[in-house]
DNA sequence: GGGAATGAAAC
DNA sequence: GTTTCATTCCC
């Protein structure tokens, strides 16, 4: 039902022209700063940094993909629509615990679907609008999920050193070797990766650990995919075996498909999802935004942690693991200690689950609450907001006059128009509040089919949000900016938020002015928005709070239950407050919106269409000064007049105002933040990708590319995900980033390896050592390795270092007849020996070496060995097989590794190394060889009396005695 | 969708 | 020990 439905809102979406343009326009100028800063940076380091723009540009994929969330997999279909064009890469699971919830959010969605197939046949493009305004990943997210059964299990495990490292360098490797297609680069990043040193493998390993870390705090219950389930394999795509196979255990339910859901939010969700959604409505929407923005920003400065504040050492953290802490439910068995020492993320994480089970609670409550009587609730609610909105309420009509004006300055552009959109739908809340009937049945509708978003996101946030910063909270000042806010849980809720706001526009539209489709063309004209908000602004001061009292009780609740933390903020001045908040959430959204995404809207709104002039100058202030910390002067400007007008508001109006009139006018405030924000956000994604590039951030707006995991993945996750991510990023672009000079001192040869695509042989040679993982392949892999041979030369056990000593020893044990290398050598061999040689003496490799080969290492050394026994005889007997060309390469190769010593050093004394080697072989390394090295050395031995006569001619020594070769390799096998 | 690399987890 | 999957993206 569902992925019908959003295809067809993605088409009209399109036809509309909507959102996906505006977002790629939005992540174009993103990126582009981004970028630019990026290079910048990169010309420290320099050689090749963004020489190309088409390098950059690729970097920018690449970043944008990097996104650690996945949510892009899911954009199959979204590429289309991008034009990404690129193959849509198959689902990623976001990691975030709060994924789970989406199974949940399905359901419920599924139900809103109903109850929107109702408005949509009222409204067809209502649905549409929505998924579009909401992420576009995210919903097609969302379907996709729904046909997969289970988004959760879709995270994506963690990446290791190594594929942080290619992620890192791949475009510089593309860069310096344009032609290179992927594999190319894949295998000079593996020689990088193998010439990298220890030191500076270990940010990587250190970094892929902490990663890990968070990811596996954030999903607790996350495991590998089984190898035994290969379904996976199984004709069907590979996203459904994956699924399955990726159900976390951890939690109760590891059969359902959403093995995530397996985690304790489980119910939780379900009764966020209960009881917030009304109380949500678009306001909450905007404000989650807003707030969600501040709250990355804090969170990403570390003090996220609200909860978490209250061990130290998260915010010791790492802001990934923090995030991960956040996003995770607090329920992380695996969270070890270590992880507290780790890294943002994890403490990101753990503030997650944290908001998580925080969320669960005041679902809880809420539930119950809804359970009850979302009347009572909404009395309920309606007191303790009455008692908080007194305040807040003439504030924020205040606010709604500023935003009324802001907006409609704003309102030109699309991107306006879509604020506007959102403004109408706060418009649409007042309408309904001041007619109670319809805006109890809107409501209630909207209460059953948002309800599942936002309660979810919005708990999630709130809570977050109030715990984390108190100073947020005063800001935040009102409890129902208290809940907006939410952070990690603002990206999901974005959506979420569109598309109650869609919905409600669709009602509005289809009961006062425009059909849904017309939403679309709505947002062409400006006009029609102004008038709603100015509208909303009319209903907001009249504070017809009666109706709201009644739709949005179980949302009120919600937010009460954040309120009462938020009500001792409350108690502060509300005006100041109202100001300090809207600043901070001003800024805060920026810096989220710029760093998560979240509110694709907003930040597409304010990239790709000009807004208002004001809009752009706040982008442009935005870049200028450190959002989070200042607010921008533009949006300082806007704030501020509008808290202004707050303050003079309640000043004047002095009566309290019903709360939906507070939340207009703080939804207007954060809408008109919002749209300022975006545009910061974009100022400060350009530089932030400077400092590190979140490129993963800018994908959203990108929204075409896989890149972006994070839009996908469900509201929560995403929001906590995002921040995960943006964490992620940042860590991952502080990541080192060598230029390939570096390696090309360290005389890494791998590069020119490019030549492996040309020539069979060239390639055999390396690409052949994958194929030993599939057994299938693996003889005649072996089998063509012999025939052309020429790899690198092999290190037989892992450390690069130790390999080179260690083949050598092996070789010298093998071949006493270092000579016959050496002699060829001296141009190629020779190279080897050389490295072998300084790396023996650097003995960092060695050091790794000697480290416990692990899993994959195993295989490696196998392989090595293989290859390295291969390597042997072709050293001998390949060498004509080999041809000049290969060994050329090889040489080029061994050079770079030599890296340390001079090539040329290196050759001259190649023998003397050889010498040393055999010296200083290290015996551990060797010693694990040597039983295969006994094998081999029988093979060998008749390679050698074969070799004899050619060892002395060439190098390689000529014999490539295929035969001999099956001989190593059986060895090599047993 | 396969493949190139490495690493890690699961079986 | 073997198999999957994580990254990217061309073919």
């Amino acid at each position: 039902m569902r992925p019908t439905v959003c295809r067809s809102e993605r088409a009209e979406e399109r036809q509309c022209g909507s959102t996906e343009q505006v977002w790629l326009t939005a992540e174009n100028s993103l990126t582009g700063e981004q970028w630019q800063e990026k290079a910048l940076e990169r010309k420290g380091y320099g050689t090749r940094a963004l020489e190309d723009e088409k390098n950059l540009d690729r970097e920018r994929e690449n970043f944008r993909v990097t996104v650690m969330k996945g949510s892009n997999r899911n954009k199959d279909h979204s590429a289309e629509g991008e034009g990404a064009g690129k193959r849509p890469k198959r689902k990623c699971l976001q990691w975030h615990p709060l994924l789970a919830k989406k199974l949940l959010d399905f359901s419920e969605e599924e139900e809103e679907e109903d109850e929107e197939e109702d408005l949509d046949k009222a409204i067809p493009l209502f649905t549409i609008e929505v998924q579009l305004l909401g992420a576009d990943g995210l919903e097609q997210d969302v379907a996709e999920t729904e046909d997969d059964e289970s988004p959760e299990q879709r995270a994506r495990r963690p990446m290791n050193a190594f594929l942080l490292f290619c992620k890192r360098h791949r475009s510089l490797v593309r860069q310096k070797h344009p032609r290179l297609d992927n594999r190319g680069a894949t295998k000079i990043l593996a020689d990088w990766w193998a010439v990298l040193d220890p030191k500076e493998k270990q940010k990587y390993t250190d970094m892929a650990k902490e990663y890990k870390d968070a990811f596996m705090k954030a999903n607790p219950g996350y495991k590998w995919c089984p190898t035994t389930n290969k379904p996976v394999k199984s004709p069907t795509p590979t996203v459904n075996s994956r699924k399955k196979l990726w159900a976390f255990p951890s939690d109760s339910s590891r059969d359902l498909p959403s093995p995530k859901k397996a985690k304790t939010e489980e119910m939780p969700q379900l009764n966020f999802g209960m009881a917030d959604p009304t109380q949500m409505g678009g306001l909450s929407m905007l404000l989650l935004a807003g707030e969600h923005a501040l709250g990355t920003s804090e969170m990403s400065s570390g003090s996220c942690r609200p909860d978490v504040s209250e061990s130290p050492e998260l915010r010791q953290k790492s802001p990934l693991f923090q995030f991960a802490e956040i996003s995770s439910s607090t329920s992380h068995p695996d969270a070890p200690s270590k992880q507290c020492q780790a890294s943002a993320l994890f403490q990101f994480a753990e503030c997650l689950a944290s908001e998580g089970v925080k969320i669960e609670e005041s679902k809880l409550i809420k539930t119950k609450e809804s359970d009850g009587g979302r009347i009572k609730e909404l009395e309920k609610g309606k007191e303790e907001r009455e008692i908080k909105m007194e305040k807040t309420d003439e504030a924020r009509l205040q606010k709604a006059a500023e935003f009324e004006k802001s907006f409609k300055e704003n309102v030109k552009d699309s991107k306006e128009l879509r604020n506007f959109e959102e403004l109408q739908m706060d418009d649409i809340m007042a309408i309904k509040m001041e007619d109670p009937k319809e805006i109890k049945k809107e409501e209630l509708d909207k209460d059953q089919k948002y309800s599942h978003f936002s309660d979810f996101s919005y708990s999630a946030s709130s809570k977050i949000i109030i715990s984390d910063v108190p100073s947020r909270k005063d800001h935040m000042c009102h409890p129902h900016g208290i809940m907006i806010i939410e952070d990690p849980t603002a990206l999901n809720k974005p959506e979420k938020l569109k598309k109650k706001k869609k919905k409600s526009k669709m009602d509005r539209h289809g009961n006062d002015k425009s059909t849904p489709k017309k939403t679309c063309k709505k947002r062409q004209s400006s006009e029609s928005d102004i008038e709603s908000v100015i509208y909303t602004i009319e209903a907001v001061a009249k504070g017809d709070w009666g109706i709201e009292k009644l739709g949005e009780t179980p949302r009120k609740k919600a937010r009460t239950s954040s309120s009462g933390k938020g009500n001792v903020l409350d108690a502060k001045p509300p005006k100041k407050k109202v100001k300090s908040r809207e600043k901070k959430m001003s800024k805060e959204k920026s810096s989220d919106i710029t760093k998560e995404s979240r509110p694709p809207d907003f930040i597409s709104i304010s990239a790709s269409k000009n807004i208002s002039g004001e809009v752009p100058e706040g982008i442009k202030a935005e870049p200028l000064t450190p959002t989070e910390d200042v607010l921008p002067p533009s949006l300082s400007g806007q704030a501020k007049p509008e808290d202004s007008e707050c303050h003079r508001k309640i000043e004047t109006c002095g009566s309290r105002k019903s709360e939906r009139s507070c939340k207009g006018a703080l939804y207007k405030t954060l809408v008109s933040e919002g749209m300022l924000t975006s545009l910061r956000a974009n100022v400060d994604r350009g530089k932030r990708s400077s400092g590190k590039g979140n490129s993963s951030f800018s994908p959203s707006g990108t929204s075409g590319s896989k890149k972006f995991k994070k839009t996908k993945p469900k509201e929560d996750s995403l929001l906590g995900s995002a921040k995960l991510d943006e964490e992620f990023e940042k860590k991952f672009n502080s990541l080192p980033q060598y230029s390939p000079v570096t390696f090309d001192r360290k005389c890494v040869p791998v590069p020119r390896k490019k030549k492996k695509t040309g020539s069979m042989s060239s390639e055999p040679t390396k690409t052949s050592k994958g194929s030993f993982q599939s057994q299938k392949n693996l003889f005649h892999k072996i089998v063509s390795k012999y025939k052309h041979k020429k790899e690198k030369p092999n290190v037989p056990e892992k450390g690069s270092g130790d390999k080179w000593s260690n083949k050598q020893f092996f070789l010298d044990a093998i071949h006493p007849t270092e000579a016959i290398f050496t002699e060829d050598k001296n141009t190629t061999e020779p190279a080897y020996k050389v490295k072998n040689a300084p790396s023996i003496p650097n003995t960092p490799e060695p050091t790794a070496t000697q480290e416990p080969l692990v899993g994959s290492q195993k295989r490696k050394a196998r392989k090595t060995k293989i290859t390295h026994l291969v390597r042997t005889a072709d050293g001998r007997v390949s060498p004509a097989g080999g041809t000049l060309d290969d060994k050329p390469k090889e040489l080029q190769r061994s050079l770079p590794k030599v890296t340390e010593t001079g090539c040329h050093d290196a050759c001259a004394h190649s023998s003397e190394a050889a010498e040393t080697r055999s010296s200083t072989p290290e015996m551990p390394a060797v010693s694990a060889f040597f039983s295969l090295a006994a094998l081999a050395e029988v093979a060998a031995m008749e390679n050698v009396h074969r070799g004899q006569r050619s060892t002395p001619l060439t190098h390689d020594g000529q014999p490539k005695e295929m035969p001999q070769a099956p001989v190593l390799i059986s060895c090599a096998d047993q």
